[in-house]
Order: structure tokens, then sequence, then C-alpha cells
DNA sequence: TCTTACATACATACGCGAATGTATGTATCA
DNA sequence: TGATACATACATTCGCGTATGTATGTAAGA
């Protein structure tokens, strides 16, 4: 058993990422030894330290290798016409986010394992760069959207662009939090929309894209 | 260097626990070993091991010395008049939590190690076991609240119970969460008074408590 | 009140397993 | 035939737990 091709290969790395994202999510990172991780992979530490540098680099790999929670928000907003109703494009976000949350396996894995499965606390480590970078990029989001929001006269009197960015990030934060962290307690299926537009509704008029007279009423 | 009288030992097992805090929170539970809080409290590992069973009980110990985040609410809830209006109450609770966390240094350490510097895992475990308490108490305490506040209709229609419960759950979550995890990204020190009225006020009619003329005519 | 006897509050030393990293072997692909 | 893709074997480190040493506090007896 030894040289595969090169296809071979990449499965073999693949089965090893896969296996490291079952082992550290039910043991945390630094419980999972590289020899739990091999023997799931159904191989050696050997083909490991062949892929890898050290477990450092597995964990950044892995981190690597699925699309991060709320870095395709940017993406999303490129698709925002300027001209375009900004709360209505901050809702459509704040659901896709959500609604992948509760419906991307893979993705709620690996965000469960970084965010409680694991101790970051160097300051160079990756994945402490990464979250942090991503935290700002999410929030420089919301900030911009919540600025154009504001310029519209549509945030409600009272609230700060940066106060109203701080309530959508804890919102979105929080609901990462108990969805990963207490799965059986926090229901996960449910009907996002109307929760949204709750929270949307106590931040900024939302007339303009949801005239509910419930809400309207209330 | 031997015996000393009862104060002085009590004083070195906090002297264990001060250090504790500080190394485990700066390089993370499993990262910090016995030896390092024994020199960072001027002590051995024997003494430690006088003192607690092992790391575990002393992670345990250091959580059960200071009071926990929301276990508080029942305290205040308790001083909750049945006829008082609940609205108000709620209010006054998550300011509570959200000024102790802005406030309480040491509060705010012990959670940061518990929440984020800590690889939960074992079913088990103490600290395990705890979180999840916490969390299912805290939402207990908050669903009976909303439940009051439905009663008197003061619940937004299309929203349930349940989901007006899990926002305010995840506002608070997320504010420990943004608050201990990138406490140079996210102000502490704020106006949270007109924050907790904005999500309030998306998801209640909170004429009766904050007859305020912005939020109601925005 | 002095001494004895024991408990206490640690320090020191040691054995142990577990995990890591590396060095080397080896069979296969290209 | 050389580089590749691993497996195997080995050395080393690190932290834990425990066993043991030791000096002092403390209570009881005389």
């Amino acid at each position: 058993m030894a040289r595969k091709t090169k296809s071979e290969s990449a499965q073999t790395r693949e089965r090893i990422l896969d296996a490291a994202e079952v082992e550290m999510e039910a043991r945390g990172v630094s419980q999972t030894s590289l020899e739990r991780i091999a023997k799931r992979a159904a191989v050696t530490r050997g083909a490991i330290y062949w892929h890898f540098a050290d477990k450092s680099a597995l964990l950044q790999a892995m981190i690597s290798r699925t699309a991060l929670p709320l870095r395709d928000l940017r993406q999303c907003l490129s698709q925002h016409i300027p001209g375009d109703e900004p709360l209505r494009l901050l809702r459509e976000m704040l659901l896709h986010g959500l609604h992948r949350l509760a419906g991307d396996q893979k993705h709620r894995r690996v965000c469960h394992i970084i965010l409680h499965r694991c101790e970051i606390t160097a300051q160079g480590h990756p994945a402490e760069a990464l979250l942090s970078a991503m935290f700002e990029e999410s929030r420089e989001v919301l900030l911009s959207l919540c600025r154009e929001i504001e310029r519209l006269g549509q945030l409600r009197p009272g609230l700060t662009v940066d106060a109203a960015t701080d309530v959508l990030m804890a919102f979105m934060s929080g609901n990462y939090e108990c969805t990963l962290r207490h799965p059986g307690l926090y229901e996960v299926d449910r009907d996002w929309d109307a929760i949204v537009d709750s929270v949307l509704f106590g931040l900024f008029d939302t007339t303009v894209i949801a005239p509910r007279s419930d809400l309207a009423a209330g």
C-alpha cells in the first residue's frame, strides 16, 4: 500500500478532512488526536503528515474547504443594485444566513467546531485571524446597509447607525450560538421570515418593504 | 514552608483560582497546564492537588465562584410582583444582564473562558451540564414572561411566544458572543436602553411601558 | 503551660501514558 | 528510475496523577 494516483490521493485528503470534522466536533480540537482522525479516515498518521504540516494546518484546511458563514454576504451584496431598496436586501441577507444555518449540515459542523470546539488563543493563529476578519467584514457590510437605510430616513429615531448594526450582529451571532451550542433546546426549522421582520421592524421603518397591517397596527 | 492557618489556606485557594482565570483566558483551558497556574499563584502543583481533585474540578470551582450570567434572572424574577407589568420586568432583566456584561470584568473573564476558551464535549462534564442548565433556565424565565405578555395582548400578531423568546435568547447570547469574542470590534459601553427598547418594540406592543413618540411614529 | 500526637498544607520526586514529529522503509505511478 | 504517497518505527516531549517528605498549626492530656 503505497503510491496512489493523483485523484486517489486527493480522495484520501478529503477523507482525512471529513474524518477530522467528525472527530473534532465530537471531542474538541485539542482532545482529538491525529491517530483518531487517521483511524476514522482508514489511513495512518503518516498520511496526515504527508498532506498537512501539522494539526493546525489540518484545521486551517478544514476551515478553508467550506465557505464561511457570512462571507457570502459580500457576494450577496455585489448583486445589490445601488438604486435598489437596502432594507429588502438586508432582509434577504439575514434570511439567507439563517436558512443556510438551518439547512447546510456541513456548514453547521465546521462553524460548530471553530466557534465552540476550538480554543483559539494565539494571535497569529489562522483561525483567530479568520474569525476576526469574518466578524469585521460582516459588520462592515451590515453597517454600510444601515447607513443607506438611514440616508433614506428609515432608521428609527433614537437609534444610531452603529447601534442598529450591532443589534443585527448580535441577533445573527446569537442565532449561530444558540442553534449550534444547544441543538436540542433551540428550534432551527422555524418561520424565520416573521422573526426577521420583527427584528427589522424594531430598528427600521419597514412599511416600505413589509406593508403588513398587523405590524403597523402594533 | 508548610502548614498555614485556615485563612491563609483559603487565600491560597483564591490565588490559585485567580491564576487559573488569567492563564485559562489567555491560553485556553486545555493549553493551560497546572504547572503554569501554580507558577502564577506562586505555589507548586502540590498545592493545587491539595485544594482540587484535578483540572476539571478546578475549572468547576472557578465557575462556581462567580455568580453565573443569567442565573440571577430567577432572583430578579422573584422580585416580580404578579400584578406588575411583565414587559417592564423583562426590560429590566435584559438591561441588568447587559450592564453586568459591560461592567463586571471578573464575570466577563469567566464567561469568556467557559464560552470560548473551553472545548466542552463530554456528556457528564459539569461545565457542559451547567451551560445547558443555564440556557434552559434562562429560556424558561423568558418564556414565562413572554407568555404573560401575550396574555395581556401585547405580543405582536404574527409572532408566536416561542419565536419572541428565541429572539430574546439570540439577542442576549449574541451580545455575550460579540462582546467577549471581539472586545475591540464590538462596543460594550453604549446606550443599552435605546437598543433594548428597539428590540422589544419589534416584538411587543411597548406603548404601555415606553410611550415614546419617536418609536410610535416610526 | 508544656508536651505529645495528629492533622493540615503544602513541596518534591517519580512513573506513566499519550501525542507529537521525524526518520526511514516501500510499493507504485508516471 | 525517480518522485510520489503513503506505512512503520522510533525518539522525545509534555503534562498528569500519585506517592512521599516535611514543617507547621492545633487540640488534648498531664
